[in-house]
DNA sequence: GTGTGACTTAAAGTCCGTT
DNA sequence: GAACGGACTTTAAGTCACA
């Protein structure tokens, strides 16, 4: 699930054509962490996803559903 | 969120009819540990999310949906 | 059956850099 | 612009005794 929660937000992200970094300052977090984040790597915290989500004007379910739409496992 | 999110678990896992310690066991966490979940005490991690909600046979999105129903804040 | 404080240890999360 | 690495600090995970 961290690899399709992470895809997620990445598309989210270059569909609002943000880079990494920028996303990073949007939520609040580090830039290298964010790019952990997209590539499933780091076991993110609600209080993260929550700053993600604001941060992309996206509410959380929404996230996951795209995130568990592309459901492989 | 934190707070909504742990109400959400709690109003699924009552209306499996399922105590904590039974919702630790099919979650497979500690009692205690779910307890302080469901009292939005705890920033949970997106595996554990992903552990509640398989055990309690919700989508993560769902429980998303019914927090941020409440949505207060 | 649940809430709570305290505690250890494993991992999150940051910051520096390089490829 | 993004992946990746090492070193570092902070926080979540996980458990326990007790109310």
């Amino acid at each position: 699930m961290r690899k399709r929660f992470g895809q997620a937000v990445r598309d989210v992200r270059a569909k609002r054509g943000w880079s990494q970094e920028r996303m990073a300052d949007e939520a609040g977090l580090h830039r290298t962490y964010v790019s952990a984040i997209e590539r499933g790597e780091r076991n993110v915290s609600l209080d993260n996803i929550e700053k993600l989500a604001t941060a992309l004007g996206t509410p959380i379910a929404q996230l996951f559903v795209a995130a568990e739409a592309s459901d492989a496992a």
